[in-house]
DNA sequence: CTGAAAGCGCTTACAG
DNA sequence: CTGAAAGCGCTTACAG
């Protein structure tokens, strides 16, 4: 059977007894055409199922319409910022290829400055931390509509001069508001069980909390708050449970910053199998808000994190990149902590909504 | 300052003193061209960062390289599946876009259907549930090579004229194998805890514990198992745990089989606000093995689902359609029970590793 | 307000 | 083995 070639604007122009021009100017909007013309056109493309060809489109205007989102393969959390990211390139008129990548961030950097000299898109967004090198967005003083040629390439997380990464999925503030909730509340020892070094989000965290504790500790109304130690250093629930055999008996009760909720997972197990309660004993914060953490014994206080929020945002920057505008403000924020049971009975705090008694 | 243009193939051909259809060949590999003369074009293209224009190849060529990938926001899991059909995409030349789509069935199909209309995709693959009108895949039969013109759609999942789901991920023939290894350890009174009828999954795990049981209970040798019902009905651990207060008393011990892992989670704080212990009053088991689970007090019962392979495998199936090639044969199995403590000891089954003792 | 013409950057028969 | 030429399907100054 013949394989009938899809319709040109040619067809319709032929169809509507009008040139290619005419029916170029009423799809497009641009031009000055008659009412009327404009609508037998249209009603013809309609008739005839035309879809405008976006390659040849692509090629007279030299704008592809394409974004490329670089991603990793493990972080789970990102299909849901890829959606909220989508929703924001679609709305600009844009589609978005997704490219997975790992290997080492050379590596990763090296390939997402191959996309950007492959011209094949408008923009870039990486997911993945990449080295500085790599990006490239409009400072914010340079004229509007100024382009120097070099795609515009952007990342939630970005590699600074020390290695740590900055985005707002790192920020890990949150954990100063732990803390002093937990000060206030009248714990004084703490502990941080940490993730991996590699992890920026990881790094992150835990510098909040060695700064927290030190500022606790050098006010003068609570000098006797004291880190325990830094324990764990890998995203294993096991560590974090293992981890629990640390912590002197003679301590508690003890406040322990867990770095995401399946280290807090793995303390409140730990904890068990020491005879320790908690919230009592111990008391644990995780991260993630994590779906099961509600459903822990007890439910585990942590940080919910908005990461369509997170996509939407970081997409708005590129295509204000692309399309030569200041980078947008600060959105909504992205992080809100969860009270629930594993952190105890807290002063001025309202707890988050708990399935159930603890048992 | 000026926009220098990107090099043309037709710069590369006055620089290497060659045609422009000389590069093309030197390029491609197609045609014969002499080993020097490829040589000499490939490097000068090298030298002055020569990248070929895809957008006048692909007009040219009426191939775009470009897939389609329609993906739902919520399930997270996703992005594991979409990395794993990535990876085969990109062996086989193609890049992926991904447009996250939502609202109801007919809404999906259409947008499906739209997508493939618009000529622009070489293929496209769904990972969300549409009906089978937006599919097209070309039979096994049909002389490979041949191609009616429409845009080849494979879907992960599909609904039947039932308005069930088909697709290895919605496969919930494991759920046999649970109730097959309660019956065989001695339990004799079921549960399910459903999730909502809208999900295939959920409909297909229920289908599944249903029938299983009923032919457990039609074996003389267990004339006496029975299900005490079907509870839950949504995805809210919490139902599950008020699920958990109409199972009688004095049915104990019972095995409940739940369709996920936070249902799973929700019967575990239940038996703990009845004062019943897991296992021993009650068995359960979950599915997705969510990585808190493991971690959980006791640790659950699930299946492990292999998301890479589920999208290696179904982008092999696009592939395959868009090269007219038969449709290829299952790959690995991408469900794995993973024995915890949730389920208690059961004869024949090697446990998989818990963290630890349970209290 | 509309049309004739050029051209975006490639690839591919075809001729030599 | 290589080159001259046509053409993929659009858009856009430009002329009328």
């Amino acid at each position: 059977m013949a394989v009938p070639n899809p319709p040109t604007s040619r067809d319709v122009a032929r169809l509507a007894g009008v040139s290619q021009a005419t029916v170029s100017y009423a799809l497009t909007g641009r031009g000055t055409i008659a009412a009327a013309t404009r609508e037998r056109v249209l009603r013809v493309a309609e008739s005839i199922g035309y879809r405008p060809n976006l390659a040849a489109r692509s090629m007279r205007t030299r704008r592809s319409g394409r974004l490329a989102v670089v991603t990793g393969a493990t972080l789970d959390n990102q299909l849901r910022l890829l959606a909220g990211a989508g929703e924001v390139a679609e709305a600009a008129g844009f589609v978005m290829e997704t490219h997975t990548v790992d290997g080492t961030v050379e590596e990763r950097t090296a390939r997402v400055c191959d996309l950007a000299g492959s011209r094949q898109y408008e923009g870039i967004l990486t997911l993945v931390p990449v080295l500085p090198e790599a990006l490239s967005e409009p400072s914010d003083d340079a004229p509007a509509g100024q382009d120097d040629g070099a795609t515009p390439v952007v990342a939630e997380a970005t590699f600074d001069e020390q290695m740590r990464t900055l985005g707002d999925l790192a920020d890990a503030s949150t954990v100063e508001v732990f803390v002093e909730a937990l000060v206030a509340a009248g714990y004084r020892r703490f502990v941080h069980v940490a993730g991996p070094e590699q992890f920026a989000s990881a790094r992150a965290r835990r510098d909040v909390y060695v700064t927290s504790v030190a500022r606790a500790a050098a006010d003068p109304a609570t000098p006797d708050v004291v880190s325990l130690g830094v324990l764990g250093g890998s995203w294993s629930g096991d560590d974090a449970r293992r981890a629990v055999a640390e912590i002197p008996a003679d301590a508690l009760p003890v406040a322990v910053v867990a770095a995401n909720d399946f280290l807090a997972a793995g303390v409140l197990r730990g904890a068990a199998e020491r005879g320790w309660s908690v919230p009592g004993d111990l008391v644990v914060t995780g991260w993630d808000n994590v779906e099961m953490g509600a459903f822990m014994m007890p439910s585990l206080t942590t940080v919910a994190v908005d990461f369509p929020e997170a996509g939407r945002a970081v997409m708005r920057r590129l295509v204000a990149a692309i399309r030569g505008e200041p980078r947008p403000g600060p959105g909504r924020p992205i992080h809100r902590i969860v009270w629930r049971e594993s952190s105890g009975d807290l002063p001025g705090v309202a707890p988050g909504p708990a399935p159930g008694p603890p048992r």
